[in-house]
DNA sequence: TGTCATGTATAGTATATAGTACACATGACA
DNA sequence: TGTCATGTGTACTATATACTATACATGACA
């Protein structure tokens, strides 16, 4: 699925129940010309600046780091947070390259109750 | 320490020993014009792409993520692993921002060996 | 049946990115 | 003392990124 696909899918189906999601409505809340979202959605341009993707994330109600990846890219905070200790960061997550779901998980839930 | 210092100096400090450590031997090794390496390294200009950037390292011997991190990259290989698994990966490298290095490095090696 | 919002086609713009090409002054060194 | 490599100043260039502005045809609906 690519990110404009997405996006008109998802905008439609808020769409059909709130009149407020149309192409125009939504562009103007998220501070684009209509034109502009329009060719965002048929994929005639690629996926708009990490801002406006995060913008309409939230209008959409969607995870920001899921429709950021669906523009390939990768969150600014995240880059920042790995530019700070590259080597630690690049080995652990190209370890964790080919790790089930499961233990990614796992370790987040231990970072975060502390058991490190 | 800027991008461009840092070269400089490394490559200050092996053109020292070799003379084929000059800016325009280096350039032309990396495969760019010697006036563009120079205002690299005096920060006349932006770091280079991430492919010069990794040339770069090889030539310096120095670790390919740290110079990008300095160039304000993050790796492409990095940035597509997260891509594949965006909301994992963020929630776990933003759990991570301020753990002790240690505990990533303990992290990384439980992963390397299966731990998981 | 007029108006109003809708989606989209077309054309254009500003800024950033990632460099090249050439010329020139300087210092080493044979 | 001539030549050669060195570092760098200046002037461009090509492509990508991230949009705006305007105009138009269409369908809803009062």
């Amino acid at each position: 699925m690519t990110f404009g696909k997405h996006v008109r899918e998802h905008r439609e189906i808020l769409k059909s129940r709130d009149r407020r999601f149309s192409v125009r409505q939504v562009a103007r809340r998220i501070g684009v010309e209509p034109a502009y979202l329009s060719k965002i959605e048929r994929g005639d341009v690629a996926p708009p600046s990490e801002a406006k993707t995060r913008a309409l994330a939230r209008e959409l109600g969607e995870d920001p780091d899921v429709l950021l990846a669906m523009a390939g890219k990768v969150s600014s905070d995240l880059q920042e947070i790995i530019r700070k200790r590259p080597r630690l960061f690049a080995e652990l997550i190209r370890q964790l390259k080919s790790a089930p779901d499961h233990a990614i998980l796992h370790i987040a839930r231990d970072v975060r109750d502390g058991d490190w």
